[in-house]
DNA sequence: CGGACGACGTA
DNA sequence: CGTACGTCGTCCGA
């Protein structure tokens, strides 16, 4: 297959909206797409052995040196086209598609020397062009594939087709093409003379040579105009024969179908925002080429997979072991968890089968068939403090080990703290602290990045029927278990890969000290769970159901009884700025937006009661939703267990998700009443109440900035314990700190927090309502009297331009590329991200030690209460009554030691029988 | 069914 | 033109 890239590129060009495919940068990627899925679709369809596209140059070809008007008067090629070219080339670089150009020629010559050159092998030839002189190519050997509608159809043009369509046959179109002419390059025809009769002359005198030698004979208009333009018809048909015997600079051979190469691919689809297409690509070049297994040539040392079917067998293997081993564990539901798939509330999932690799082993073991002497043999083997163990996710293997099923040979194991012990590293953890910004942490996708091969990833038919150990003659049964005992191989592998990308930015204590620890806990916590007062959560539900309901009908009311989706910000455009004709508000994407700002806005300006109506159906949804979201994922104890994700936050911080815990509404009252709906449960080791205890930190980001700044004066202020917004009011407007007055100390507050995370003069003045010259007035004045602080954020972006990378104060890196781009949108947002990052990111470390700290002094005082949740700067943790006050203890001095900083950390703690009621 | 998008909740 | 997240509904395409 050899496809004439130009026009391809070009057809695709038109044939997608340029608007929707922009990338951040401005870059229009339409054409590259369009070409692309194409190029995909016909691999695919076409299943070509080999494969080369052809580019024309900038070089003038040899038609336009014989007629100088060769494609003259052409549209100018439109904006969005500009630079579409070489990224298109620089995608088939990294699929590994030959890209051929030479000057002096056209694509088309390209095409055409290289079909023929196929067709003498004897081999069959596809030519993609839009370009309909390629039909010349056209015999038993060579089909053409012309796009049709735009390019997502591409018909084969045989010489039946030509005949059909033409009247002629393949060889002669150029000769009809001659007379009738090529408006697109400017290669002017007979006057008057269209296809159908260029058609019929050439039948009647059997070629063109037939027509010239009796060109007196044809009679009418178009015989003389024909006459006339014979000079046009003898240099267009010289002009449009195709090249056949050009000098390529490759033979037909090296064009064969390799590989994309992935890594190539992968950056270079970051960088054009193609993400659904990714995928497409990987599967597409899998199934033509049938390599399924192509990564496994790289496993040439992987060591051979003993299968372990009993504790006898499973203690030799032991035996040999001296080194650390990798274990994997299968873990059904698998951890990929969809949008519309989440796993049952309480889930933590069943261990399925485990593997284990060392440098010089590999075994697996089928845990559905398994005894219960080689289960309990396994738990005892992560028990034993003896072997050092290397996992991938080790949260998932405890809560799975937790509470496996009845029928499992696994033995329960509920304390996290004995279930696996010795865990020296964590590849998944190890990849968050070396690149924390990563998309995804799956295993396949760390195996890609540092070891560069493909890692199949467990096929989704263990999700049922049993793997029987019995059945390994079944193939599919012995290719999963190859499968797990490769994972266990990968992690292995990857753990030599990472352990020295650690030691090198000196990152060890980060992963043993801090993260793989602190998954410990957070198994813990998230086991623990929260209590949930399922009753009031359901009468919420009511409540703000019907408030739903009735804000609903206002809201139609109030437009005439039109019943639009008041969920769809699309619908409530064409009501807003079409129906009602109100002001434009900000632009989105695709259209205007209607964010409560902008109706807050269009309010004050219209005062259209159907803003009203529509802001209170708005509050009322999100809080129903929120409600809804919490019921449904109420496990079987009644408590509800959020998962907490360690590997999200590019910053270092935790996320709660399935349900997010750290984002239930605290501002307004009606969201208040959701807090109450988390209260103190039950504690299962001891028959007494429980009490809800939260402890946050006060202006923590605010403190480290004063910490990581050493300015004085805040410093001061921080350690005289005063009111911080009204000593900086009092600095910032010069006046005593008694006169600071509430709008000043608001003032200085929105800018305290806002520095931190980069904030504008223009984005103060928005947000306070003020001028823009007000602004920049009261942030130069901030700065004249804490100018170490302007200093220090000046500096943290210098650095991280400088080295590439911020670091927070245990040495979390965040990488930000993006300080050096020519873009200005994308350098300055990393530059607040820079700025943000140290400060965020060292709060999130200081909860992280708190959080060891609180909960291993739980454990040596030897206390039944738990901590249940973690709010960035906030610790809840559900204390039995007897236990208040050391539990009080506890969470103060380990949460204000968490750092010897400059300034004190100041602890906040409150208590109640509701998350509500405990807030201060 | 999955992704993009707008919207909005938290720190 | 203020950082960091997760979830929901809609809309649209595979």
């Amino acid at each position: 297959m050899v496809i004439d890239g130009h026009s391809m590129a070009y057809r695709a060009f038109f044939a997608l909206p340029a608007e929707n495919f922009q990338t951040k940068t401005g870059q229009h990627t339409n054409a590259v797409y369009g070409f692309l899925s194409m190029l995909l679709a016909m691999i695919r369809e076409q299943q070509p052995t080999h494969i080369a596209v052809a580019f024309d140059t900038e070089v003038p070809t040899f038609r336009a040196e014989q007629y100088a008007e060769y494609k003259a008067g052409r549209d100018k090629t439109p904006d969005e086209f500009h630079g579409q070219i070489d990224l298109t080339k620089q995608v088939m670089a990294a699929l590994n598609i030959p890209c051929i150009e030479v000057d002096g020629f056209e694509a088309d010559d390209i095409v055409a020397t290289m079909a023929t050159q196929a067709a003498a092998q004897g081999w069959t030839a596809r030519v993609v062009s839009g370009d309909r002189d390629t039909f010349q190519l056209i015999d038993d050997n060579v089909t053409v594939l012309y796009p049709m509608r735009g390019v997502s159809e591409l018909p084969p043009f045989d010489a039946a087709a030509i005949e059909e369509r033409y009247g002629v046959s393949p060889k002669q179109y150029p000769e009809l093409a001659a007379l009738v002419g090529e408006t697109a390059d400017n290669l002017p025809g007979v006057p008057g003379v269209g296809p159908g009769f260029a058609a019929r002359w050439l039948k009647k005198y059997g070629s063109l040579q037939g027509i010239l030698e009796n060109i007196d004979e044809i009679g009418g208009k178009k015989g003389e105009a024909l006459r006339e333009h014979l000079d046009d018809v003898k240099r267009n048909r010289q002009l449009n024969a195709l090249v056949t015997n050009m000098e390529l600079p490759i033979e037909l051979d090296d064009t064969e179908m390799v590989n994309p190469d992935r890594n190539l691919v992968s950056e270079l689809f970051d960088a054009l925002e193609f993400n659904t297409i990714r995928d497409r690509v990987f599967t597409t070049f899998e199934k033509e080429l049938g390599n399924a297994d192509d990564g496994a040539d790289q496993d040439h040392d992987m060591p051979d997979t003993k299968v372990i079917d009993s504790s006898e067998a499973f203690a030799a293997f032991l035996a040999a072991v001296n080194e650390p081993i990798a274990v994997f564990s299968h873990i059904n539901p698998p951890a990929t968890v969809t949008r519309r798939k989440i796993p049952a509330p309480g889930d933590y999932g069943q261990i399925r089968a485990f593997s284990f690799a060392t440098a010089q082993a590999t075994a697996v073991i089928d845990l559905d068939s398994a005894s219960r002497e080689l289960g309990t043999a396994v738990a005892d083997f992560l028990a034993n403090d003896q072997y050092a163990k290397v996992v991938y996710d080790l949260k998932a293997m405890l809560k799975a080990l937790a509470t496996p099923p009845e029928s499992a040979p696994l033995p329960a194991r509920p304390d996290v703290n004995t279930s696996i012990v010795n865990v020296t590293d964590d590849v998944l953890l190890s990849g968050y602290i070396l690149q924390p910004d990563r998309r995804g942490y799956e295993l396949a996708d760390l195996v890609q990045t540092y070891l560069n091969t493909r890692l199949e990833t467990v096929s989704a038919t263990s999700n049922q029927g049993q793997l029987n150990i019995e059945g390994l003659d079944d193939d599919a049964n012995a290719k999963l278990l190859a499968q797990y005992a490769r994972n266990a191989w990968m992690i292995h592998r990857l753990n030599e890969s990472m352990d020295g990308q650690l030691a090198q930015r000196d990152a060890e204590s980060l992963l043993h000290d801090l993260e793989i620890p602190l998954s410990v806990v957070l198994a813990k916590v998230e086991l623990t769970g929260i209590g949930i007062d399922r009753q009031r959560l359901d009468s919420l539900l009511e409540g703000f159901t019907n408030e739903v309901d009735k804000a609903e009908q206002s809201a139609f009311a109030s437009i005439g009884g039109q019943e639009v989706n008041l969920a769809s910000p699309k619908q409530l455009q064409v009501v807003l700025f079409e129906t009602l004709d109100m002001p434009k508000t900000r632009k989105t994407k695709t259209g205007y937006s209607t964010d409560a700002d902008s109706l807050a806005d269009l309010l004050e300006k219209t005062d259209h009661p159907f803003l009203h109506n529509l802001m209170s159906y708005r509050d009322a949804t999100k809080l129903r939703q929120t409600v809804q979201g919490l019921l449904d994922s109420i496990a079987d104890d009644g408590r509800i267990h959020t998962r907490f994700s360690q590997t999200a936050a590019a910053t270092g911080r935790l996320s709660s998700l399935n349900p997010n815990l750290q984002n239930i509404p605290v501002r307004t009252p009606a969201g208040r009443q959701i807090r109450d709906i988390f209260v103190a449960g039950s504690n299962p080791h001891v028959d007494e109440r429980t009490t809800l205890l939260t402890a946050d930190y006060s202006q923590i980001e605010m403190r480290i900035m004063a910490h990581m700044s050493g300015d004085e004066g805040l410093i001061q202020a921080y350690q005289d314990g005063e009111d911080l917004h009204r000593f900086v009011g009092s600095q910032v407007f010069e006046v005593e700190p008694e006169d600071v007055t509430t709008s000043m100390r608001d003032k200085v507050k929105a800018m305290s927090y806002g520095l931190a995370y980069g904030l504008s003069s223009f984005g103060l003045s928005r947000q306070l309502r003020i001028s823009v010259d007000e602004a920049r007035e009261l942030m130069s004045s901030y700065f004249d009297r804490f100018g170490d602080v302007q200093r220090y954020l000046r500096n943290v972006v210098r650095q991280a331009r400088k080295d590439g990378y911020t670091q927070t104060m245990l040495g979390r890196r965040r990488y930000l590329p993006d300080l050096q781009s020519d873009n200005r949108q994308l350098r300055e947002m990393a530059e607040r991200a820079a700025l943000n990052a140290p400060i965020q990111g060292s709060a999130a470390d200081l909860i992280k030690v708190a959080m060891l700290g609180v909960q291993a002094r739980l454990e040596k005082e030897a206390l039944n209460s738990r901590m249940i949740l973690q709010v960035h700067d906030e610790l809840i943790l559900e204390v039995v009554d007897s236990e208040i006050e050391a539990a009080e203890a506890i969470l103060i001095e380990e949460m204000s030691s968490a750092a010897t900083l400059k300034v004190p950390l100041d602890v906040q703690v409150g208590k109640g029988y509701s998350w509500h009621e405990a807030a201060h």
